[in-house]
Formats: C-alpha cells, sequence, structure tokens
DNA sequence: TACAAAAGTTTCACTCTCGCGAACACACTC
DNA sequence: GAGTGTGTTCGCGAGAGTGAAACTTTTGTA
C-alpha cells in the first residue's frame, strides 16, 4: 500500500518479505556491487528495512560485504553448479555435445527451457576462437535463438501462446521475429524440417541452428545448437553437413536417456 | 493491553520470512527434487505456508516444478557465473591457471575465502584424468585443505580465531587437523615456507600444495592450488618444483592485479 | 585536527503480512 | 466408492516487517 497504483502482481499467493530479498539480490547482479544507502534508495525501501535483509542474505551465504558494497556471494556459484549438473538432461547429453563440439570445431550448446526462457545449460568448444553473445547460464527469450526455436516448435500453440503471454516477444536485434503470426509460421518450418535456423537475428555476424531434445511422448526437454560466425557457418553448410550431424547427436542423447536413466 | 510485555528487542535483526524461503531452498539443493508436502514436513511449516513461499520463489526463477517435485532453478547458475566472472580476482588470475596447468599438467584450483569457507572459484585441468573431490564452487572448511590454510596463514591470529569461532574445525578425514593450537603450528610453517601442504589430510589418495594471492597490505584475497593424486605429486616433487612454479604464478597474479586492475 | 556530511545502526510504534489449521478439491489406489 | 495421498483456498490472530527518526560511526574536506 506504499504509493503504489493497484494493479499489484502479488497476490495474496506471495511471500513480500521474499521478494523484497529477490529483488536486493536482483539488483546487486544486474547493477555489481552497491552499498546499502544505494540500494535503499533503488529499491525504494528504508534503510533499516535494508539493513535487515542486508544481515539475513549475508548470513546465508547470498550476499558478501567488501570494499565497495554488498555483492551477490559465491553460494550461487555452488547452488549453479548442483542445479546444472542435477538437470535431467545434463549427464545424458555432455558426453554427446563434447563428441559434437570435438568433430566440428565449433561451438556447441545445451539449451532447456524454463520459466519461460532459454536457459544456456552447458557449452563446449571446438576451438576457443569465437567469442558468442550468450555463457553458461544465460537466460534469453525463446523466441529469438535458435534453441528456444527448436523448443517452442515442439510445444502445442497453446502452450507457445502461454510463454509469450508470460515473457513477450522483445527484439533482440532488427532481425528478430516479433510478430506472433510470423513465429508460428517459423516454427511450422522448423517443425517440418526437424531443425531451426538462426541467421543474425540475435546476434550480428553469428549464426547458428538447433535441433530439440525430446521425450517419448515428442515433448521437448531441450535442444542442442551448433554457433559460430557467419562467414564459416554459411547457411548451405548449415542445412546440408550440419544439421545431419545435429539429428544424429539428437538421436544419440534421446536413446541415452531412455535407456541409461 | 499493556502493549509492551513481550517485545523482546533481543530479537536478531533477521528477516524470518527469507530465512523461511531460504530453508526450502537449502532443503532442495541438499536433498535434491522434492514435493510440497515432503518439504513441509522437513521444515517444520504448513503446507500453506510453504506453498505461498514455493510459489513466489517460482515466480522469480529460483524454483522451478517438475514431475518428481521442486527442484532448484538454473537461475542459480546464471547468478553464479555472473559471481564468478566478477569476482574482484578471477581476470587477473584466470590467465595465470591456466598457463599453469598447461605446463604442470595437473588441476590447478582458484580459491577464495567467502562467508568463513573456502569456495572454489575456477578450476583448469591440463589433463582430465584425476577425479578430484572438489568441483567449481565447493564451499569446504578453511582448515581443512591446503588452499584454505594459505588463506589463514596470512590472517591475523584474531581473524582466523573468529573465522574457527563460526564454522569450527570438523574433520574431514582422519588427517584433518581439528586442534587450534596444532593448526596454529601448521599456519606458522605454512606462512614461513611460503605454500601450504595437504597431504592426504581431505582426500585419501589425493595431495595438493597452495600459496596465497596477496593484496598490497598482505592479506589474503585467495589462493592458487595445484591437486593430484600421491603418487604423481609426491612431497618432494610438491616442495621443490611445484613450490616454485607456484610462487612464480602468485607473483604474476599478484602484479597483473596491482597494474591491470 | 576539526568539522561537516554521509553512511550505517538502533529504536520504536503501527499495521499489515505471515503462518497456521481447517476446509476444500483433486488424483490416485484398492 | 471409500480411503489416502496430493495440492489449493480461506479466515483469523499474533507478531513480524516496515518506515521515520534518533543515534553512532565513518568518510571527506577544509
Amino acid at each position: 500500500m506504499d504509493g503504489r497504483t493497484g494493479r499489484g502482481n502479488d497476490g495474496p499467493n506471495y511471500v513480500e518479505a521474499t521478494q523484497k530479498s529477490i529483488g536486493v539480490l536482483r539488483f546487486l547482479k544486474e547493477n555489481g556491487p552497491a552499498t546499502l544507502s544505494k540500494i535503499a534508495e533503488e529499491t525504494d525501501s528504508a534503510k533499516s528495512t535494508v539493513y535487515r535483509h542486508l544481515r539475513t542474505l549475508e548470513d546465508a551465504g547470498y550476499l558478501v560485504e567488501t570494499d565497495d558494497g554488498y555483492r551477490i556471494g559465491q553460494l550461487y556459484l555452488d547452488y549453479g553448479i548442483e542445479a546444472q549438473r542435477s538437470h535431467p538432461l545434463y549427464d545424458a547429453a555432455k558426453p554427446k555435445v563434447d563428441a559434437l563440439a570435438e568433430k566440428v570445431g565449433e561451438k556447441v550448446w545445451l539449451v532447456v527451457e524454463e520459466n519461460g526462457y532459454a536457459v544456456y545449460l552447458y557449452m563446449q568448444s571446438g576451438e576457443e576462437l569465437y567469442r558468442s553473445f550468450t555463457r553458461v547460464g544465460y537466460r534469453g527469450h525463446l523466441h529469438a535463438f535458435s534453441a528456444g526455436k527448436a523448443i517452442l516448435a515442439q510445444l502445442s500453440k497453446n502452450e507457445v501462446n502461454a510463454i509469450l503471454d508470460r515473457r513477450g516477444l522483445p527484439a533482440y536485434t532488427e532481425e528478430t521475429i516479433t510478430d506472433r503470426d510470423a513465429l508460428f509460421a517459423e516454427l511450422d518450418r522448423t517443425r517440418q524440417r526437424g531443425y531451426a535456423l538462426h541467421l543474425e537475428e540475435a546476434v550480428d555476424g553469428g549464426n547458428a541452428i538447433s535441433v530439440p531434445i525430446q521425450r517419448e511422448d515428442g515433448s521437448p526437454i531441450g535442444s542442442i545448437c551448433v554457433a559460430g560466425p557467419a562467414h564459416r557457418l554459411n547457411e548451405s553448410y548449415l542445412r546440408s553437413e550440419l544439421s545431419d550431424l545435429l539429428l544424429g547427436t539428437k538421436n544419440e542423447i534421446e536413446l541415452s536417456m531412455r535407456y541409461e536413466a
């Protein structure tokens, strides 16, 4: 009931104190280290309130206090690696991703959907030359990357619409598809040919190709993606050789999930 | 009513709702996926209470709901990689750690102190054969690892005691030093010779050597550590060749921090 | 060194949130 | 269709969380 205009997303089903703590952490993650006063100002909270949140979060390891203020703690790294390693797809896909990266000499990504975002769970690079837009842990919109489109293409129209309602269709570059109908047409093409392409949509000068990893019922659990500079990964190479290699790896991973889990 | 009878101001300056959320997350991290009922039981909370926390945490990306219950979300990976990369020591130390790993053909670790724990911030391996006890993100007690002892040896006795009071001296193996006086004697030796040794204390069959990374005032900001199987990293090799290599790398990192930051 | 200004910490009263228990809905098994 | 296990909603009261202000410490500056 602060100065907030009624339309709050905060129904009775949320814990507001937790949301406030989370907001402090998000601010620090996005803006780097900050002092108590700065945080209080930016989050529109009283200093005393922020003070108690900081104490609580520091005690738990979510924060550390350093010379230049509070910063997010390495506890996130501990939890994050644990989350990565224990993801249902990780063990099955990692060796196949490694092998593919070795063979094609480009970066190969393992991507999963979570909370309506594409999450880059793992990467192996054949050669460490190309500096990519993403990094392990990166969360981006599904519609803006080939890895995300490969996943969306295996969902029902209702499921896709639910995600789009939740996260929107922001433009990452001028090439990003921001229209729903155009996106659904693209997803149709993707589903038909079995792989998704990404031609300088989100990353200038970078191309990519992705195929979904699916459960036995067809629902997508993630995707694998080969990405690199456009001059090396030109469209004909993607469509001919790389698509076959990726579809082969997809099959290996799906078999591995089925019989080794 | 009187109003002020029970107002205990001795109550800690913490946000209890946040602590409850954090407790749920810790339970899931340590025990793997769990259902609402299971979490409520294990954390001694009402189902309705846990329900609201789960909703809040899922909305923020800290959790996801899957077939086998709630699990911690990949948002931790996003924050964790960000925390790793933005650590003051990371940029300066990473290239030197990589170079050292290449040269000696063993795993080289970058370790920092945080919240009274040793945190394994980064690792590079010359050859991927030896399966180590730790992993990136791992948090362990400072007294139980050579990397931690290298850090402790550069702190004042008061600072060390404060950490020991906070985290205790649990035994990781039978060789772990669990007595304060014995630890201080070991830290004296470590400080004198400039490096810390770890001879099968915490990891059976595994040896390690560590040197601190220090600020200009001498205070430790972290340490670097070479670890591997005892038969390859025998004591004389550690003390002669490896110690010199590590001390050289230490100097490079400290210079890099000083003049490139 | 002294002083001012800003940052951090503690206090305190008020109010709304949080947590609980109970009721409810829904999916399973037998 | 009774029974047991989920997850969800409801309503209430206690007390936790909040902000304003007082207070203390640190930082910056003259």
